[in-house]
DNA sequence: TATGCTACTTAACAGTGTTAACCTTGTGTG
DNA sequence: CACACAAGGTTAACACTGTTAAGTAGCATA
């Protein structure tokens, strides 16, 4: 195996192990039995090394809901398929996600737009969904990519509070999620529209 | 002016100006020209001393969500008020939002609980104005203190997604705001309870 | 055989949080 | 007045961190 699959064997494994900031270069680079600096002859720094971890995981989300988005049961349904989907992949890899939608981007001013683009791929397919239930009656809305962004923000939210354990003991993890994901499919469905003024 | 009185102002002042990332204790001290050990004197770690700095921050979001709690305008305009309020600090502050929503708690195990109650007075005044508009027949919700915290994740969740610049270019971040915001009154709005069925 | 490249190493820089041990200064007491 | 003691600081050190510069084996080619 190359070295450079070595790193990502043993990062990634330490990533989910303990957390993004108990990871050192120095511990990678000791458990493969290498000097540290050998890891920047195969990536720029930490943080390339970081993105390069997790850019798998956003595939694999990606494709969840990817497989979500192109089955032919009704709009409404879909997205609450992939609402609950977004948050089980949050709270099953609290360390994932926290790289992959709560770290700066500005802190690797040099990532690749094409990569940005595939972080981006999840909202374009919920606005997909969205566009879909518009045309089928069943959804309300304007501007879809907007109201995906809201949806996003929404899940995100949901995703942060439990994992940051802001959540209050009184309520029960599950009661909160079916909770905060009905509130979501409120917002979009159709019927669900009088006289707000805004 | 006392030690731990200037460790706060000057601890403060670097938290505004470069964020929590590019706080150190050496600097801190070294901005007041006192030792960096000086500082364990009266916090007894980073971790304290950072919760301290951004204490008067939690309350004065609280008194900001406070005031328009009481007043007696109608409970859907109180909470788009509490709502937009609680975005705008959220854009304007951005490094000390990310401290008192982001960091997790286990981080500071020994933080007193009495201080964990007041960083979620916000939430019940939101439930307590959730209440309200269930009372007035505005707003339909079995669980007020659920739905408030399902709110206040779509609040955190609106803050990350702008703060993190996960916002794609094409949408204004007002725009956003704004939608995100309508989203949120539409979820908890009375007739807007059609069957849903999750 | 000599050159040059590849993939690595060692040493070092400049920083980090934190602890242990020491010292100075002001105050209260015998 | 002299002594003890505590408060509030200090210096030195430990064990880390990311990152860069310079040096070095081993191998392929001219």
């Amino acid at each position: 195996m190359s070295l450079r699959k070595e790193i990502l064997k043993v990062g990634k494994r330490m990533l989910l192990d303990e957390g993004i900031s108990n990871i050192s270069m120095r511990k990678i680079a000791g458990e493969i039995d290498v000097s540290a600096t050998s890891i920047y002859l195969h990536f720029r720094n930490k943080n390339h090394l970081i993105y390069t971890l997790i850019e798998e995981s956003v595939e694999e989300l990606n494709r969840l809901i990817r497989d979500i988005a192109n089955t032919d049961r009704d709009p409404l349904a879909k997205m609450e398929s992939i609402a609950r989907t977004y948050v089980a992949f949050g709270l099953d890899r609290p360390q994932e996600y926290e790289v992959i939608f709560m770290l700066h981007p500005e802190e690797i001013p040099r990532y690749p737009k094409k990569k940005f683009r595939k972080a981006r791929e999840g909202y374009e397919l919920l606005a997909e969904v969205i566009r879909e239930g518009v045309d089928k009656g069943e959804m309300k809305e304007e501007n879809p990519l907007k109201a995906a962004y809201a949806i996003w923000a929404q899940l995100h939210g949901i995703v942060s509070v439990v994992v940051n354990r802001r959540l209050d003991t009184r309520i029960s993890v599950n009661e909160f999620i079916n909770h905060a994901i009905a509130h979501l499919i409120r917002g979009i469905q159709i019927n669900s529209h009088p006289q707000v003024t805004i």
